[in-house]
DNA sequence: CCGTATCCTCTGAGATACTG
DNA sequence: CAGTATCTCAGAGGATACGG
């Protein structure tokens, strides 16, 4: 059978999983992980100006999604580590993919914002309003 | 100098990618157009339940990013016809990795959802509560 | 140190109605 | 057909304070 999830329907495993890219804070914190274990506190120094509700929250669902594994150490005061699983790592790659896209493309991209934002013409010569007939 | 771009940097160029990423409503569009041309309202169906105002948003800011390509033709009642630009299908494409990576490994998420929501144990044996010491 | 609880704000998406 | 213009409302997320 093997039917392929639907993207246009919402709920579909792979539009659940574009959510969580979309989540700019997941990433970033899959992105701090990439090199190693971090504990909470020094994870919120890494990524700037998130909150702490937003750190917690996010490595929590985080974890669910067997994305991080999360390790408590019975010290004084309690010491808790952050690091990527096997899972997340294979994400995180797949993410490192899309900032390649990102940094490779983005020129370009804000080239055609300019284009827009003035007179929105194509690349080519033609000045005023596309429009074509037919 | 080359200086890459740091993610953890608001408005860096690849957070504003991935941005665009967690857009939903964009990410199906781009997929949409993979197959070829579409008329608005052909998309609107064929994307259930996204309302005009999103698409119509969307649409516009995919089309300045310069990643869809727009074209209207001077029929009555007008025609609009959207459809990739080059830079669209390669970061189309780029973003079918990413569709790859859910649909390969959603039900190792899923597996872990269930195991966090009972009595998050990892896939080892012990049941109760996850605490090293050290 | 590592969080949770609470409150409060403000964006952003949906519904609806109207136009070229 | 292909949009734009308003309105409304939920809920994401920041600030703050407190607890194990």
């Amino acid at each position: 059978m093997l039917k392929r999830p639907d993207p246009f329907q919402a709920l579909c495993p792979t539009r659940r999983v574009l959510d969580r890219i979309g989540d700019s804070w997941a990433v970033l914190i899959l992105v701090a992980l990439e090199d190693g274990t971090l504990r909470f506190n020094a994870l919120r120094r890494r990524i700037e100006n998130i909150s702490q509700k937003m750190l917690s929250q996010t490595l929590k669902s985080l974890e669910r999604d067997g994305l991080v594994r999360r390790e408590v150490f019975a010290t004084v005061p309690v010491t808790v580590e952050y690091s990527l699983t096997g899972l997340g790592r294979t994400l995180s790659q797949t993410v490192h993919q899309l900032t390649l896209w990102a940094e490779a493309h983005i020129g370009e991209v804000e080239a055609a914002q300019r284009r827009y934002d003035q007179g929105l013409a194509p690349p080519d010569g033609r000045s005023p309003a596309p429009l074509s007939l037919r």
